[in-house]
DNA sequence: CGAATAGTGTCTGTGAGACATTATCTT
DNA sequence: AAGATAATGTCTCACAGACACTATTCG
């Protein structure tokens, strides 16, 4: 691959940040472009992979996320590698797309507008540059898929978090309701949650705190075959 | 990125193309690496992507599907991507896998090693150069997953087949028995087949042909929430 | 007829959904 | 006490698994 050096295609990373708000909406978080192309219009935030710096692909991903949120032990995964000669006009590329879940953000939303990037529903997201729309919308997808038979909405979710938190948060993921007493029954069976000493104490009856059991960050539901 | 062109990735496509054998067992097909590094090795057959003629990673690895089986029509996804500076000694690289479903070879044994590859279990590859090993672990764990909600598995069979012929399909990617009665209803409960007029007669009863209707060439089992 | 494969029927336990009930807090 | 949320209990229907049974071919 080397004789002909000026004929290589481009390669990058962009990450699906996905996170919930205080509406318990899905949204995914974008920046403001500030570089040509596309420049000032909101996108995913993404890099090229520089081969001297980042030993994989998946060491660049943690950088950008890192970079955006400033969290170390997100859930990360790969999701796709978008390619072709005509998703960038500049020049054949591949963008190998990563997702992340994220705990709510403390950071209020004027911080966040302020820095340059935003929270956005997943279901109003605007059209975006490049292939942003279609990577987004597999990401939701594949959050989806996942959180039907997987513990995986947990990460959207703070370190400790009552029953009715984790419901509502597949629910907003789900996109659809889910009876309380199935659902609990089902969490107690996957047995991934361990009780704290702790209550949330509010304006009703306190409810009991939660958090994941340490050997089990990913715990998956029965699948029938 | 181009201020830098000597100091680019490699991109490649490599495909994990599956096959059961006559012995109704999941197999992976290598080739016999023509060129260094590891000549004569066995290995998955790949190439580069080359960007003057390939619009996009997909047509690559299709090109490379064709070139190895002569199909044009086969089940092709993409499977992850494999990066990093260590996974090939030469050069920061990044692999495109696919992985591909394909009806039992009608070539013989004899033609296949004649052309430079083989047919193997997927349980007993040997060690193989690269990661090659990781990436058909992570394509039949793909697999796996997928034919215990949908009816990926089909993509196996020739154009028509029995019953018995699905369920021992099944049984091969999933690794395990499954109850007779308890797979035809889900069959046709699916009801992603049609009967064919005519009959499969062998030494006993005759039993019915069916094929995918052609509507639906990928359908999904009932996932509980 | 027996052997082998194709195809159907029946029973039962599990478990998800629906919904009711009890429990515990604040004001 | 009223209101709100937390947590648990009960009923039922659907369905997957187990297994038995019938059907149709060949030799």
């Amino acid at each position: 691959m080397s004789e002909n050096s000026d004929q290589q295609a481009d390669l990058m990373v962009d990450v699906v940040i996905l996170t919930l708000n205080e509406s318990a909406r899905l949204c995914v978080l974008l920046t403001k472009r500030k570089e040509a192309p596309f420049e000032g219009s909101p996108a995913l935030p993404g890099r090229y992979i520089r081969i001297d710096e980042d030993v994989d692909a998946d060491e660049a991903a943690q950088k950008v996320l890192l970079s955006k949120t400033g969290l170390k032990q997100p859930y990360l995964e790969q999701l796709y590698t978008f390619t072709g000669r005509f998703r960038d006009a500049r020049n054949w590329s591949a963008s190998i797309a990563y997702f992340a879940l994220v705990p709510m953000f403390s950071l209020s939303a004027q911080s966040d507008t302020a820095r340059g990037y935003s929270l956005v529903p997943v279901d109003t997201v605007p059209k975006l540059p490049f292939d942003h729309n279609e990577i987004i919308a597999k990401a939701v997808d594949r959050v989806r898929g996942k959180a039907a038979y997987t513990s995986l909405p947990c990460h959207l979710l703070p370190e400790t978090f009552t029953l009715a938190d984790l419901q509502s948060t597949y629910e907003a993921v789900l996109g659809h309701a889910l009876d309380k007493s199935s659902f609990r029954r089902k969490v107690d069976d996957l047995d991934f949650l361990e009780k704290v000493t702790e209550m949330r104490v509010g304006k009703h009856r306190p409810a009991q705190l939660y958090r994941i059991k340490p050997s089990r960050s990913l715990a998956f539901f029965d699948r029938t075959v």
